[in-house]
DNA sequence: CACCAGGCAAGTA
DNA sequence: TACTTGCATGGT
């Protein structure tokens, strides 16, 4: 089966069946305040603190360095890699993180003078190049990144979007990223606002619903084809 | 006790 | 290219 094409002759489209789920989802949580913060640099930060890990410990994590005032370029990037494996420890890989975030630090530094505003005023494509470019930002991170910290119109894929497209049949396991995310961005209304939600409808309901028995059971999607 | 959580890079074959 | 493994804390 192509990528763009029908799944059946006079069928909904792959996008058509991905509105509905969005709809259906948005009807079920209403308006969605995913990914709290007070910046763009929290909210990028945290994006790297929260691969494979609880979003709790990610808070506490937060929590710490905001006590110590670090929780900005110029600060953080003063401070020692002991320094930073401590305030973060709570948020679990704490040594390789403290890499990531000295390598996302020193990009900013380099090639914005650590100014977070003129990094999200970048176009979104090329920085989103830039992110992937630093070592320990995957797709997933900087799409997190470019959408929650910038602003940008950009749509993330994680291991739930997956989840759920392929129980419903929409995708199956060869697609890449790249594959789902035009997928997800192919119709409807294209803003960032949308995406921020559905993003975070589809993480609730993974969490909620993907794991339940009887399989789905109560979930808004269970009777979405 | 096992298993999971808002991933990614490096190593192996 | 396609798997596998290391990274680590805190909750259930």
């Amino acid at each position: 089966m192509e990528k763009g094409g029908r799944m059946s002759l006079g069928g909904e489209s792959r996008e058509e069946r991905i509105e509905r789920i969005y709809g259906r989802l948005k009807g079920y949580y209403g308006a969605m305040h995913w990914w709290p913060g007070d910046s763009a640099f929290e909210i990028m930060v945290g994006a790297i603190l929260t691969q494979n890990t609880n979003w709790r410990n990610v808070e506490r994590a937060l929590e710490n360095v905001k006590r110590e005032n670090c929780l900005e370029p110029a600060a953080l990037w003063k401070c020692s890699d002991s320094d930073i494996e401590r305030m973060i420890r709570p948020s679990g890989f704490y040594r390789v993180k403290t890499r990531r975030l000295r390598a996302f630090l020193g990009m900013l530094m380099r090639e914005y003078d650590g100014d977070v505003q003129r990094l999200c005023d970048t176009e979104t494509y090329i920085l989103r190049e830039r992110l992937l470019a630093v070592s320990g930002i995957g797709e997933e991170t900087a799409d997190s990144m470019l959408l929650y910290g910038a602003g940008k119109t950009i749509f993330v894929i994680d291991n739930y979007t997956r989840r759920i497209l392929k129980r419903h049949g929409i995708i199956k396991d060869d697609w890449s990223y790249g594959d789902i995310q035009t997928l997800c961005m192919g119709t409807g209304e294209q803003t960032a606002e949308k995406y921020r939600d559905f993003h975070g409808y589809i993480v609730m309901t993974g969490k909620e619903f993907c794991r339940k028995v009887p399989r789905c059971g109560g979930c808004p999607l269970e009777k979405i084809p």
